[in-house]
DNA sequence: AGATCACTGTACAAATTGTCCAGTGAAATC
DNA sequence: GATTTCACTGGACAATTTGTACAGTGATCT
């Protein structure tokens, strides 16, 4: 037996062996490529090769560290719904970046608006945060509501669990 | 020259040094011990300990491989907001946790909302999953908004760059 | 039938890791 | 002021891993 991968040569991009791949480098990230061929049971060379690969695709953008914002004293999460004026996003999402302590942001759908996520260190911090984006220009309205817990943290093994196994749903 | 962490003995749980090294880790990530001593200028023990005392601290969490999504077919984000009936919130997280696409769940001020984010292949996809999230029981209604587009990727750059020179604000 | 592709298994030099240890300032404690 | 503690330096060593290359083998595509 040499060749094994009978994957369903659908349009996937992520086969089965590299979600098993990817799931073992998400519950251990910093195992080697050795170990990685070791517990797949393939050898070592393929396992570099579809790392390779994952990576051309741009599947696997890298490993970056995880913080935990809460340990660094970034103990609040909070959401804000951004209205802006017509056509200046932008000038608005550059103005947003410049916070620090501004996370992430999106643009939507609904009022053309942006859906910003951002930290801060404690209810009057978060006030001045708010503060801030409330000072850049073209910001109309902002709807900001706290997290108050995270149910389902940040994930994507889900998704990689349905290709390993050709799970339900 | 030996000592030299002048950090402001703030209660800051990240010095300049972790910071520079959890920077250079993000740009990185690959990077072994050996050669962020090097770039760093200080002795490889000394971010073997960094690295040990930020995991400790529980400050970095790990290395987990990142994925993109829309690489993977999963080309649509969406952003939920979930009215749920009073006090069912754990049973409805736990349903929406069954969901795979559901990546994100965060309960939030407001009327004890949940925060849901979500991924589909397609808007016939997304629509799917909408259903299902609206089956879960006990949710009463649901308030989607596709991310057209993410002009502030996740990030933590900024918070880690103040820490390293003391920048403004 | 022939070409291509993915994977196996092996090999070897170079680099990295895991550890341990002695020495040195700086800062905190007595 | 003396002492202890702490973080970092710099060096050393064995064990492991990485980077790379290559021949062999099925399966799939043309």
């Amino acid at each position: 037996m040499t060749n094994d991968q009978q994957s369903e040569h659908s349009d996937q991009t992520v086969d089965e062996l590299d979600a098993k791949l990817l799931l073992l480098l998400t519950d251990e990230p910093r195992l080697g490529v050795l170990e990685c061929s070791r517990r797949l049971g393939v050898a070592r060379g393929t396992v570099q090769a579809r790392l390779d690969r994952l990576t051309e695709r741009g599947v696997l953008t890298g490993f970056p560290p995880a913080l935990d914002l809460g340990a660094m004293g970034y103990g609040l999460t909070a959401f804000a719904v951004v209205e802006i004026a017509q056509g200046r996003r932008a000038e608005v999402c550059e103005g947003l970046a410049a916070i620090s302590e501004v996370c992430e942001v999106h643009a939507t759908t609904g009022q053309g608006d942006l859906f910003v996520r951002m930290v801060a260190r404690s209810n009057a911090d978060l006030q001045r945060v708010v503060d801030h984006i409330v000072d850049v220009p073209h910001v109309r309205r902002l709807s900001t509501s706290i997290a108050l817990s995270t149910p389902v943290p940040p994930r994507v093994r889900p998704l990689l669990e349905r290709v390993k196994g050709r799970s339900p749903r």
